[in-house]
RNA sequence: GGUUCCGUAGCUCAGCUGGAUAGAGCAACAGCCUUCUAAGCUGUGGGUCCCAGGUUCGAAUCCUGGCGGAAUCACCA
């Protein structure tokens, strides 16, 4: 049993046995001792003096002297209104030992809480991923794995945006431009050579736009009128035709970029149970909008477009289908919402998208309410904050943007020189050198993004490269590697902790206690991290998992130390600590190396 | 303008279901490698937790009102 239930269970029985009314759970409140005090957990005592009446200080001696009947209980303080409570070494020992032994530490029993559906990435296929775009993935990514550690089945989905305006841009502007060109004969990755043929669009586009305005055309007339984006629109419309030639254009561009984007995924470490495609699900979400309007959910002007008054839900009215007949965002993700409960029929669907959206998940939710399906509750926004610039928020168009692949490619260089620097690879050959500082690097990156919290909006300078000292993930894997380094010496001296324990005759330091404390609270912060569907939970514990090791590490002997309790102890605390930051750190999608 | 989110050290972030004297890292400075990996450890300096009220035994945390910033309110996605 954990120690906060053991002493919950015992103030409850303080109370019944005084024939007082038992508390309520939230009145018993537990929390980490304060480094500055003497103790392991702490009692606030304020919530429970009026149920008792009695001052503070009276109900935290006599709460503290029933408690030391526990044989956990070694000691206790009372400051204050706070009853310190000293938890007897031997508890720590018990758990690192039966911990250690246990390889689900942490984890979920088994798959128990049903299927659950996570939507993330979700990229446009005229231009290359961005920083944005890699918090995306890593979120997702991350966040399935913790779903999973809470014991669901979880389906990783990916819905492409492979069709639209944009795409057309892109495809006109090869046919214009492109002279032909491909990807391996431009020696350029496929998605960013679209990308390039979006952004040449952009800028000619707006040169006409510039040039109608100037001959005296109304901005917005112009930038409707403009011959290149008419040809985009006749384009657009040829391609819902199912006109051969433009499909067939459609598809060899957006099988370069699948090539390109795939090279990105591998490199991020992210993948996908199912890919959807916007192309597949634009009709299923046009259906489902005659459906609505055959159920009057749905209205229609005289122009022939579809709308939905949610002005009663305090929101607006909103489009569903344009006066053309075609459709429009939330079109699509009415059908591919369906698509999906259809599918798997999960007990939840989150969407890993931007806060930017945050409006439009409302009116999503809203419209499925509104058709009357029992599953519009399973929907659930995982909302995320931008990655913005020291200037502002990044804007494509304006080529501020910080390039996933760039980025990566960044995040190795600085990895290989460092360890060049350091010459901790010396002696280690080419292939095992480069996947260490694949890992050092994408797990400095990684951990730079996910330890933020996914709701605020964090900030990224370019001009600063990203670190790898201090509360990073180098250090994190780095104290991982030590552990590994330690253990395998262990191994080759033939120091094998024995099975029992022997926790006579010492005490743990404050050190040891620290470190397994920690480890203690990593089951509860990965249900914690599960619920949040916040990975930054996680990868807090795992800093200060790591930190407060290190520091254990650095004051305490463990194959030199000759008391054999004690160094057997130590050598199972550090394997417990290899294991969590491990597991902790492949959550979060980061792998921990063994040696660096 | 309406709605939503945010404002903590020079910088990047924790802490926010109310709890003790608000914590880390980076940057700066000063130390620690003949001993299990120094990507480590130790120390010093650094704060009006945006402001003002309110609730409470207790507020960075909750409420109200300001100020500042962001997003959104598209026949864009």
């Amino acid at each position: 049993m954990r120690i906060e239930e053991i002493i919950t269970g015992a103030i409850c029985r303080y109370f019944t046995e005084r024939s007082l009314p038992e508390p309520d759970q939230s009145l018993i409140q537990l929390q980490r001792t304060r480094k500055e005090f003497e103790g392991d957990i702490t009692l606030v005592v304020f919530p429970l003096i009026r149920l008792l009446k009695k001052s503070p200080a009276e109900a935290g001696e006599e709460l503290g002297s029933f408690l030391l009947q526990q044989p956990e209980i070694k000691d206790f303080n009372v400051i204050k209104g706070f009853l310190n409570l000293v938890v007897d070494s031997s508890y720590w020992m018990d758990f690192v030992t039966n911990s250690a032994a246990d390889h689900n530490y942490g984890f979920a029993e088994s798959p128990s809480g049903g299927t659950v559906l996570v939507e993330f990435s979700s990229p446009n296929t005229n231009k290359p991923l961005h920083l944005g775009h890699i918090r995306n993935n890593l979120l997702g990514y991350s966040i399935s794995k913790i779903l999973e550690a809470n014991g669901k089945e979880v389906k990783k989905v990916n819905l492409v945006n492979d069709r639209g305006i944009h795409i057309c841009k892109t495809m006109l502007a090869w046919q214009k431009w492109g002279e032909n060109a491909t990807p391996s004969s431009a020696g350029v990755k496929g998605d960013h050579f679209v990308g390039d043929l979006y952004v040449k669009f952009e800028n000619e586009y707006r040169t006409e736009v510039r040039q109608l305005a100037e001959q005296g055309m109304a901005e917005e007339a112009a930038r409707s009128e403009a011959p290149l984006i008419r040809e985009a629109r006749e384009m657009l419309r040829k391609w819902e035709a199912g006109d051969p030639g433009v499909t067939r254009l459609w598809e060899m561009m957006n099988g370069w970029v699948y090539e390109g984007f795939d090279v990105t995924y591998r490199s991020l470490g992210v993948s996908f149970d199912k890919i959807y495609y916007e192309s597949e699900t634009y009709n299923a979400g046009k259906a489902i909008v005659r459906e609505g309007l055959g159920k009057s959910v749905f209205y229609s002007k005289e122009d022939g477009s579809v709308w939905i008054d949610l002005t009663r839900r305090g929101l607006d009215e909103k489009l569903l289908l344009r006066s053309d007949g075609t459709s429009v965002y939330i079109t699509q993700d009415l059908g591919t919402a369906v698509m999906r409960q259809q599918d798997y029929d999960a007990e939840k669907m989150y969407y890993v998208v931007g806060n930017e959206q945050d409006y439009h998940f409302k009116v999503l939710s809203l419209i499925l309410q509104e058709m009357g399906y029992d599953w519009a509750g399973s929907i659930e926004h995982i909302s995320y904050g931008m990655v913005e610039l020291p200037s502002g928020k990044m804007k494509s168009r304006e080529g501020k943007v910080v390039d996933a692949d760039n980025l990566i490619d960044e995040m190795l260089e600085t990895a290989g020189e460092l360890s060049a620097e350091l010459g901790k690879l010396d002696g280690l050959d080419r292939d095992e050198k480069s996947a260490i500082i694949r890992t050092i690097g994408m797990g400095a990156l990684k951990y730079f993004i996910l330890k933020v919290d996914p709701k605020k909006n964090m900030i990224f300078n370019p001009e600063e490269s990203i670190d790898f000292n201090g509360n990073t993930g180098p250090f994190i894997q780095y104290t991982h590697a030590r552990i590994r380094s330690l253990l395998k010496k262990a191994g080759q001296q033939g120091i094998v902790p024995g099975k029992d324990i022997e926790n006579d005759g010492f005490s743990l330091t404050v050190k040891e206690k620290n470190v397994s404390a920690l480890l203690h609270e990593f089951p509860v912060i990965v249900a914690e991290a599960g619920k949040a569907c916040s990975p930054a939970l996680i990868a807090n514990l795992m800093y200060e998992v790591a930190r407060e090791y290190n520091q254990f590490y650095h004051d305490h002997p463990v194959l030199k130390e000759e008391d054999r309790g004690k160094r057997d102890f130590r050598l199972r605390l550090s394997a417990l600590t290899g294991d969590v930051i491990k597991k902790g750190m492949d959550l979060l999608g980061i792998d921990a190396p063994e040696r660096m």
